[in-house]
RNA sequence: GCGCUCGUAGCGCAGCUGGAUAGCGUGUCAGACUCCGACUCUGAAGGUCGUGGGUUCGAAUCCCGCCGGGCGCACCA
């Protein structure tokens, strides 16, 4: 049997779909159905294993076509199925006319060989064809310190640029950096009056009202004080304000950079704003625009056609000063994304607050001649923190917000990169501190991490006895007949159509309910089968599920880039 | 006002390319197990799937209206 690519759901659902087919056109030819096209039915798993481990509807979705019952299309299509050769070794007409189909032993002998073959390549796919795919996420701006939205941002598109991976996408991660434009300029005046109320009293310099009021931008002021003294005391303040931010904004992205390179994330490609304007993209992809008939001047500004593709109201390109909006930017960016650099897709991650810029920015793409279908905006919702089922709104250490630097000095991140995916990206969150540090059964990733400790404890254990695993061949699987071990067996089959799941929905919180799941099946079939003092055949055979399971939960793990422990 | 998004058990959530009796965790109550690692099991209780229509053989799921929460509607990003 070959492995590569294995999905066993996927196979086994391909197989029904072609034996169904093969069915209806025998029964066509018997006359039992009348002559008409082949319903589109689907194959799908039923929610209870008593109806079948697949099941499809083409009998009840056929009854208009057919102009029968469904129960009399089911049966005809039952004559003359024929499952010989197949995975499935039962079928029968149930309900309304589903047609169930009942899967063989040698289906879930399978699952384990792979998992044991494959090791820590099981549940990797080609699905995505080695698509090239841009995932970009967090692109924090650099003015302040990452927040608590960034740390969602980070563990969503980190796991999901990796879930993708696993289902055979070519994904780069990418960073913008947002070192250009008005709030760059804002920077750059806010340190300016620190630095000027340093040396001349508080009084002496106003602080800008739509500044940035944080101490991180004080403390800039005074490193840059710290180094080069009083030398922009009596320059201009735009010089001056110039002159601070680019002394400081390369110090806030290090401090990014090192704090996501703690959080497990490394990106492919951090791209600075300020290139595309140094380049001549943002000019250019203002005049593709132009040249296409969708700007136009008014009140002194260019202003794009946005209502033309969708949007609500048109957008301002060029603001009257000259200086192009952050918009014309982010077109010429996405512009480089697709044509520039070849991507075939491009994924964004926002925040929810952002979903005003979404049908703009993709109808911008069709404005421009690319295609805005190939842009999708994952939209994330925001989180809140919770201790004791209290919110948390302000770090107690500085007084202010509570930033992503905060949060992993106070939980693992093995917690973090996990709860940020327990629920899906469009669920406002509510993260539980206490419960994140908690080591008990009551925190999933504790429980899923113990699972496989369990497991390696267990196997150690055993070789201490002698008893140690001897490989795939002359494994008797067939001795796996406990409901549990059955179960648990399933259950691993799934990972790979899971992943597929989760990159097609971009929705990584599916790999963390998997695990969750499948360490609760695991410590089910742990309490009701032995390993240890069972004889040899059966032991081997548990054996080789036990380790099976054990490559399911690594590689859930490792997808998530949470640490897999061997003992805790 | 317009738009996006969410509304499922006391609480937290899954299910949403339409399928069978709507699940999981937690919490409450009653019990079992406690043997390879702290696990696990059984039972009880808990639901107008926000609401009213529509489409369909079939709707938590699709469409429309309404109610409620969050967010957005800058020559900010």
């Amino acid at each position: 049997m070959n492995f590569d690519n294995f999905d066993a759901v996927a196979a086994a659902e391909a197989e029904l779909c072609t034996i169904i087919n093969a069915a209806l056109q025998k029964a066509t030819a018997a006359g039992t159905l009348p002559g008409a096209p082949a319903p589109a039915f689907v194959v799908e798993i039923p929610a209870d294993t008593a109806n079948g481990d697949f099941a499809t509807n083409v009998a009840m979705v056929g009854a208009k076509a057919y102009r029968l019952p469904p129960a009399k299309i089911a049966a005809a299509i039952v004559q003359q199925l024929n499952l010989t050769g197949t995975r499935f070794n039962k079928v029968e007409v149930a309900g309304p006319g589903f047609i169930n189909f009942f899967l063989n032993q040698q289906y879930f002998e399978d699952v384990i060989t792979a998992a044991l073959t494959l090791e820590e390549n099981y549940g990797r796919t080609n699905y995505g064809g080695g698509e090239k795919v841009n995932v970009e996420f967090v692109s924090a701006n650099p003015t302040g310190p990452m927040h608590l939205g960034n740390a969602r941002g980070g563990a969503l598109g980190d796991c999901l640029a990796a879930t993708m991976e696993w289902a055979g996408y070519n994904v780069t991660r990418e960073f913008l950096i947002n070192d250009a434009g008005n709030q760059i300029v804002k920077f750059g005046h806010s340190l300016s009056a620190r630095y000027m109320q340093h040396f001349l009293g508080e009084e002496s310099h106003p602080f800008p009202e739509d500044g940035y009021h944080g101490a991180d931008i004080t403390a800039l002021a005074e490193d840059y004080i710290a180094e080069y003294g009083n030398a922009l005391l009596n320059t201009g303040e735009d010089e001056r304000a110039a002159a601070l931010a680019a002394y400081a904004l390369p110090t806030n992205i290090a401090a990014m950079k090192a704090a996501l390179q703690t959080y497990n994330i490394n990106y492919d490609v951090w791209f600075s704003e300020q290139t595309l304007h140094d380049s001549g993209e943002v000019d250019a992809a203002v005049e593709k625009l132009t040249a296409r008939g969708y700007t136009y001047t008014q009140d002194g500004a260019l202003w794009y056609k946005a209502t033309a593709f969708g949007a609500e109201k048109d957008e301002v390109l060029v603001r009257q000063n000259g200086i192009p909006t952050y918009f014309a930017a982010d077109i010429a960016y996405h512009y480089n994304k697709f044509a520039v650099r070849g991507f075939e897709r491009a994924i964004d991650i926002w925040g929810a607050d952002h979903h005003g810029h979404v049908a703009r920015m993709k109808g911008a793409m069709d404005a421009i001649g690319l295609d805005g279908s190939k842009l999708d905006i994952v939209l994330m919702q925001l989180v809140r923190l919770t201790r004791g089922g209290e919110q948390v709104r302000m770090s107690k250490r500085t007084g202010n917000a509570i930033t992503l630097v905060d949060l992993l000095e106070e939980v693992p991140i093995d917690a973090a990169r996990f709860f940020f995916n327990l629920q899906g990206p469009g669920s406002q969150m509510d993260f539980d501190l206490d419960l994140a540090v908690a080591e008990n059964a009551e925190n999933p990733v504790y429980y899923v991490q113990y699972a496989h400790a369990r497991i390696c404890s267990l196997i150690k254990t055993l070789a201490a006895e002698g008893a140690v695993f001897k490989g795939a061949q002359g494994l008797n699987l067939s001795l796996l007949r406990h409901p549990t071990e059955v179960e648990l067996t399933r259950h691993i089959s799934y990972l790979p159509g899971e992943i597929k799941a989760a990159a097609r929905t971009y929705d990584p919180a599916r790999i963390t309910r998997f695990a969750i799941d499948l360490a609760t099946l695991y410590h089910k079939m742990y309490a009701a089968c032995r390993v240890k003092g069972e004889d040899a055949a059966l032991q081997q055979a548990r054996l080789a599920l036990t380790i099976a399971t054990r490559t399911a939960i690594a590689n859930c793990l490792r997808l998530l880039k949470v640490s897999v422990p061997e003992s805790m």
